[in-house]
RNA sequence: CGGGGCGUGGCGCAGCCUGGUAGCGCACUUGCAUGGGGUGCAAGGGGUCGGAAGUUCAAAUCUUCUCGCCCCGACCA
């Protein structure tokens, strides 16, 4: 390809208010272009990457075994009505009418809609395992898009699906796709981390994530390097470590005026005690009515863990004007003594077990305006065994779970999440097969996702340096690009077209930078286009019969016979993927 | 959804406070020179200032409304 013949717009000057090195250099490069809030055009280059990334994404779901099928974008309300997500989807689920007034959506996934497919055909455990993918665009309408490919609301997503007899051939197809998730994500160039996302009690479904680690990631993940346990801190388990707790200031229980203090920090300010030594109760409601979750003043409430221990399927804090239909008490006034009297129809009170048995604290008093301090937890108020759950948030010095290690926190991308979903889509679209002694049973079914726009940005988050990307040759824009000192002239530039051709010849995916302009503004863009080899033909070296040579990723270029460029190019690549392979974290 | 910010040639910005119908850099066009890290000089083209209403003799500038985009936060009691 000749830079002459490509659209590819490069920035000089950095796009204003964008905030992330990886998306400022998607617009600097002429990769991308925003149209609207988290919608972009994807331009030749920038299409060019994203379809490389596609291209090691189906070269191994096709050898995991699985099909490629294409799946629409517009679903019908019907669908999703009877999965109930239709309803219990928020904002996020575009919807929309057509002439004649019937309900569509624009697919966030496709659930619904494989399985549909797959019960329209499948009878026999004959047919099963299948495991269906595609490579399609999604739409989910997020409250705040941001960092360019990172959170599109359109964008693009591999999406696979499996379909089994039962659990055992299940978690075949959940391991294959895991594997195949770690070769993806390893020729993409990423140092990456597979996390749990659910630590498994649930309908044993298992679930796990697949993070790039990065300090711009949006998600949080705990990481023990003694035991190699790693968690999505909003569904990570830890325990607490006492050495973190203040030493204990109140001796007795008492009743003391809090008139104005709402908060943990207004109360914590004008009884001069410690956060660790007050508990704050969070109220939700749910579908079975309002629950409390119980915890210490200084820690943060995991939802998803909380929704997880009270098995329910809807949750969401509880407002001040539903609050008053139950209780007299005013939200900053409760605590855990008497809960259940003051708020009556609770239907759960959980405890968070980072709230240390017999440890005196300072609570709400159930009476507005008031708080007890030197309250005794498990004393003064019950907590029953059943009751006590993991429902923190993890935070940095908390313990591993498995080996009591202190934990580390790490910021993370997420470019892949693998689900065993059980029965859960089949049962209620009935998605039934006939088993071997001709019962009718549901479909065990998996799901596994990668995004791949933001895998793309991910691997260009991890790569860049100063000068602009440093990709791996394999979703590189270009693996090689030629840049002629003159262009004008004609020995130079038939040298060029030579070279051009060799490598052409070779297989390589090679730029002629054919632009009459001076060679420091090609070798600028060419360094910001991230490509992985570039060659300079120019008089200095051609007197010599040599060529300028540099990989994107090391510091020095090279002098060197044009008939060495093919070997030096492939053991540079090579030697680079292999570090890929073998990259330890 | 709450808070904050921004919207002026393709891009990045100044002008707005103290109204008098637009300016800079980059990019673009033409010419000459240059050619190993965004080359120099010269001559050009392009915007009515996100939109609407209002105040005024006069609005990019003041007021109100509206649209769009960006950032931060989001029920932690």
């Amino acid at each position: 390809m000749k830079y002459s013949n490509i659209h590819c717009p490069t920035l000089k000057e950095d796009p204003a208010s964008v905030e992330v090195a990886s998306h400022r250099l998607l617009l600097r490069a002429g990769m991308i272009r925003q149209v609207a809030s988290g919608i972009y055009d994807l331009l030749p280059l920038g299409l060019k990457v994203i379809r490389k990334v596609e291209a090691i994404v189906r070269e191994e779901m096709n050898r995991a075994g699985a099909q490629e099928v294409l799946m629409p974008l517009v679903h019908p309300a019907e669908l999703w009505q009877e999965t109930g997500r239709w309803e219990s989807n928020g904002k996020e689920l575009l919807r929309f009418r057509d002439r004649h007034d019937r309900d569509f959506c624009l697919a966030p996934t496709h659930e619904e809609v494989v399985t549909d497919l797959i019960r329209k055909d499948v009878r026999s455990y004959k047919q099963l395992p299948i495991n269906l993918y595609q490579i399609q665009t999604k739409f989910r309408d997020e409250v705040r898009p941001r960092f360019g490919l990172m959170r599109g609301r359109e964008f693009t997503m591999k999406d696979a699906y499996s379909f089994d007899c039962d659990e055992e051939s299940q978690m075949k197809a959940y391991e294959a796709m895991k594997a195949a998730y770690e070769r993806i994500f390893s020729r993409c160039g990423l140092g990456f981390r597979r996390v749990h996302a659910d630590s498994g009690n649930i309908g044993g479904s298992r679930s796990e994530e697949f993070m790039v680690l990065a300090k711009t990631g949006e998600d949080e993940i705990v990481h023990c390097k003694s035991c190699g346990y790693s968690a999505n801190t909003e569904k990570a388990r830890t325990l607490l470590n006492p050495s973190t707790l203040a030493k204990e200031s109140f001796e007795s229980l008492e009743l003391v005026d809090t008139p104005d203090q709402k908060t943990i920090d207004e109360v914590v300010k004008k009884l001069q005690v410690h956060p660790t030594e007050t508990l704050k109760v969070l109220l939700y409601q749910t579908e079975k009515g309002p629950v409390a979750a119980v915890l210490p003043g200084h820690r943060d409430l995991s939802e998803i863990a909380f929704q997880r221990a009270l098995q329910a399927q809807n949750l969401r804090p509880l407002s001040p004007e539903e609050l008053a239909q139950y209780s007299q008490v005013q939200f900053g006034s409760i605590g855990p003594m008497g809960l259940k009297e003051a708020i009556p129809v609770l239907a759960d009170i959980l405890f968070d077990s980072t709230i240390v048995e017999g440890r005196r604290y300072c609570v709400g008093a159930n009476q507005n305006g008031k708080h007890y301090v030197g309250v005794q937890a498990g004393i003064d108020f019950a907590m029953q065994a059943h009751q006590v759950h993991q429902i923190h948030k993890a935070e940095v010095g908390d313990l591993c779970c498995d080996c009591n290690a202190p934990l580390q926190i790490e910021r993370g991308i997420e470019v892949g999440h693998i689900f065993a979903l059980g029965t859960k889509y089949s049962e209620a679209m009935n998605c039934n097969f006939m088993d071997e002694d001709g019962k009718e049973k549901p479909m065990v079914m998996g799901c596994y996702g990668i995004g791949i726009g933001r895998t793309a940005q991910a691997a260009i988050e991890q790569g860049l340096d100063e000068q602009g990307m440093v990709l791996p040759p394999a979703i590189a824009p270009f693996e090689v690009v030629i840049d002629v000192v003159k262009w004008k002239d004609e020995v130079l530039q038939s040298k060029a077209l030579e070279l051009y051709e060799t490598l052409r010849e070779h297989g390589y995916d090679v730029l002629l930078d054919d632009r009459d302009q001076s060679l420091g503004a090609k070798l600028k863009d060419a360094d910001l286009l991230g490509i992985s080899c570039r060659l300079v033909v120019g008089h200095k070296g051609l007197e010599n019969n040599q060529i300028e040579a540099k990989l994107r990723w090391e510091k020095e270029a090279q002098w060197l016979a044009p008939d060495k460029i093919v070997d030096w190019i492939k053991s540079g690549f090579e030697k680079k993927q292999q570090a890929f392979l073998t990259a330890d974290l």
